[in-house]
DNA sequence: CAACCCAATCGTCTTTTGCCGTATTTTGCA
DNA sequence: TGCAAAATACGGCAAAAGACGATTGGGTTG
């Protein structure tokens, strides 16, 4: 936990554009600025003011605020996202790519894994995917250094991401959205309709990728692609 | 690499002793604040004031260039520091402990080791040691987040740290500045008296630790402990 | 021991931060 | 579609940061 603390801060440190990587933390987190402002005791429009880059610098005194306010405010609504950072820290590998021998248009795909679409569902028509990566949302959220977003696309970037650990899909999608090269589909594992967070859902309509939920077991999935058009690696 | 400075930043920005801890790694890089001063185009004394805290919360920029700084300057030096790290990146466990069954005098350990002592040699008649803990430097200095350092010294903390993988065992012995808790003794591995880093002797002489260079084998040397007097775990 | 290097201290200056309060805009939703 | 909630925008102000340069204080080394 300290240590994830400590890579918040350095990548805000060390972003060229620390105001929305604070703002990508903070919506992770799922907390709005009020609550923010209010757990720091300043104005929202502060927290604005640094999310805006209005303060070129803001110094490491506001840093450190920031992510023990973070921390704290997720921990005091029960310590969900902390708890599953904990949780995805072991050293098991983190993604699993399947490339397809042809592409697939993303109505069959999302049959294959019983998928339901909760966004943009009208563009799933001219979508064709040519592979899958299967992902832990909590690694990718904490391993992913920005760049090295392009290892998970391995030979073509159509392809979907299918997010697994997750609680409501908001922090992956905050990722993908803050992340340089985007996926032609998202799935939200393990969710259905009901359960799915309505940022994710904002997020995934204002970068025009559709959102699919799945029920379905991981490993049946997997297996179902393997078998019909997979090479895996 | 990328890594190591987002570690690096975020070190610094949660330390609640930002300048010691620039100063630390600063050290560890073996860089002059006149050197660094020059890089960054600022003078000596601005470094001096961030490292004595006299900015309580230095902005992100400052630190940014700091990191990028020593980085930079160590690669126009042949980039022996970064390359060493990226090298000790594996997963491989970091360090080895052995406990002994009863107290050993330190001359007769360093007998066994096959040690030359060159700093604080008068002090070695009055320590004994319970133990011994084989550590790999780059490890150290990248994953001990201070307060682990306990881990190090299982039972007691009469122990003689022994250091692998130094070029010239400045930075392990900065970090052994820095931390908390101080072994009874600190020895070098695979340097001879003539490679130790100046630098590491004047620490030790500060802090009062004796220091010893060795060239003998590693696993000769843990043979030799185990046999002898060893319970390792 | 003078000459030098490295680091620390401090007065002083200008530029920014850090914050507020008050609009104003955007967004979600009944 | 219209209103509350959330996020932005911005002028202003006190407090700091960010920088310099002159000075001082240890070490080492010719």
């Amino acid at each position: 936990m300290e240590q994830l603390k400590v890579k918040i801060a350095g990548e805000i440190a060390l972003s060229s554009d620390a105001g929305n990587t604070m703002k990508k933390w903070r919506e992770v987190f799922g907390i709005s600025q009020i609550d923010l402002s209010e757990f720091l005791k300043i104005s929202p429009s502060t927290i604005s003011d640094y999310e805006s880059n209005r303060r070129k610098s803001p110094g490491i005194a506001v840093i450190h605020r920031f992510v023990d306010a973070i921390f704290a405010i997720d921990l005091k609504k029960g310590g969900e996202l902390v708890r599953r950072f904990a949780e995805s820290d072991g050293s098991q590998k983190y993604f699993d790519a399947i490339d397809f021998k042809k592409s697939l248009p993303a109505k069959e795909f999302i049959k294959m894994i019983d998928g339901k679409c909760v966004a943009n569902a009208e563009k799933l028509d001219s979508i064709d995917i040519f592979g899958v990566t299967i992902l832990d949302s909590m690694k990718i959220i904490l391993e992913m250094p920005y760049e090295s977003f392009i290892k998970v696309y391995s030979t073509t970037t159509q392809r979907a991401l299918i997010f697994t650990q997750t609680a409501a899909g908001r922090s992956p999608m905050v990722a993908v959205r803050v992340a340089p090269i985007k996926p032609a589909i998202v799935v939200m594992h393990d969710l259905d309709e009901s359960s799915v967070d309505k940022l994710a859902v904002k997020i995934a309509e204002s970068e025009g990728i559709p959102l699919i939920v799945t029920l379905k077991p991981i490993e049946e999935i997997k297996k179902a692609l393997k078998d019909a058009l997979g090479v895996s690696n």
